[in-house]
DNA sequence: CAAATATTGTGAAATAAATATCAATATAAG
DNA sequence: CTTATATTGATATTTATTTCACAATATTTG
């Protein structure tokens, strides 16, 4: 089965809204209602749905609670959800603290750096050395790494963090990675981002029309 | 001229590897190496380029100063920078101490939130209550917010950011937000890239085979 | 100066993604 | 129980994006 990270992508989207729409006490959805709430069109929904095998029932819709399990299932939650990171910096650090992963079944389990000084062995989530890495990850079977290094670091630590087995890297760092064959690379780019706006604001500035929403 | 998204995102991603390239000593480069720089293919450059109507010598390349200078025209970064962050959380903090925009021409000018042991009035980038984001962002001529609240204030949130006259936002918040017709959002929400690297890192260890690297 | 060569720039072709359409059918209404 | 209706699921269509292919042409070499 050929699937795009778009797709993928999207499929979490409506996770998401899913758990959204529970909270607001729907039992069962339409494809139109997930579109709504994930910014797409129904027909989206359902070609995505039919990709990955999800059905529902003509005229019944989709059951919120089968759906997110089934989506759930998919995405491999269970299978995976251990995260490190390399770089308590700034942006590390920040991500090291975030409460915001938990809800979802993703934990990150300790911080890496090379500055001593930042070293807390015992913290609830601890920051440990560099050196440390290939056997902490060795050792608790981690396979996905944030990286948020400064860029004149960024690729040599994503060989170090692909070469101890890290299987998927969140990039931060304003350069883009290149993987190995078997390792999967998203960069986040926020300056890139920003810019990205700034050029939408001016060009709509000057021709009063601005481009849609989109992402990714 | 009609211009995607993708496009622009790339544009500025080329901007980057020819700062890099340049500080490496290059003079002049060929679509090829930027190509590898940017992660892209050569044909991928020129199309770019040639939609932008940036041109080069055939069989000379283009120079990397003038090239740099060419798409910093295009972004319009001479002509916004300045930019606020609302929410002075985990997320918030870091980027409002994050020393990277500054290198890319991006001011960071102020952070806002509503807990008052959060102000800071008088610190180099100060932390001011959101009461006051309207008047300081007429005042100051902002139009980018970057968007840090937890995900039950984030669309309340963006309401206010638009209103004040807020153009473009940055959204951290793990929802989908929707702007008005003449608003354009940036949705980062990185569980959903987490999520991906799982699913991808999951399939690859069922098939052996893991799909190329990409972004957005 | 002429010939050889590498690289651009662009239009055409291929590929991928999103949207629209509509028959099949489950649910609800009468 | 029958009919009307809304929604799925699949296919077809459209649109967008990427890649290919090659003529045009600077640059270099002999």
């Amino acid at each position: 089965m050929i699937m795009n990270r778009k797709c993928i992508l999207r499929l979490s989207r409506y996770k998401n809204a899913l758990k959204r729409l529970k909270a607001l006490g729907f039992v069962k959805v339409f494809s139109g209602n997930l579109a709504d709430a994930a910014g797409v069109t129904s027909s989206q929904v359902r070609k995505d749905f039919s990709l990955f095998g999800i059905t529902g029932n003509r005229r019944g819709g989709y059951k919120v609670d089968e759906l997110i399990n089934r989506i759930r299932e998919i995405l491999g939650k269970n299978e995976i959800q251990k995260v490190v990171i390399v770089g308590v910096g700034n942006i590390g650090n920040a991500l090291l603290h975030y409460k915001g992963f938990e809800a979802g079944g993703i934990h990150i389990v300790a911080g890496f750096d090379i500055d001593p000084a930042k070293y807390q062995r015992h913290a609830e989530v601890p920051i440990l050395p560099l050196d440390e890495f290939q056997s902490f990850v060795q050792e608790n079977d981690i396979k996905v790494g944030i990286l948020a290094v400064p860029d004149v670091a960024a690729h040599h630590v994503s060989e170090i963090m692909i070469a101890a087995g890290i299987k998927g890297i969140l990039n931060f760092a304003p350069i883009q990675l290149r993987g190995a064959e078997d390792v999967i690379i998203s960069n986040i780019n926020l300056e890139v981002e920003l810019e990205n706006l700034i050029y939408f604001i001016n060009a709509a500035g000057k021709t009063g029309v601005l481009s849609p929403v989109e992402d990714e």
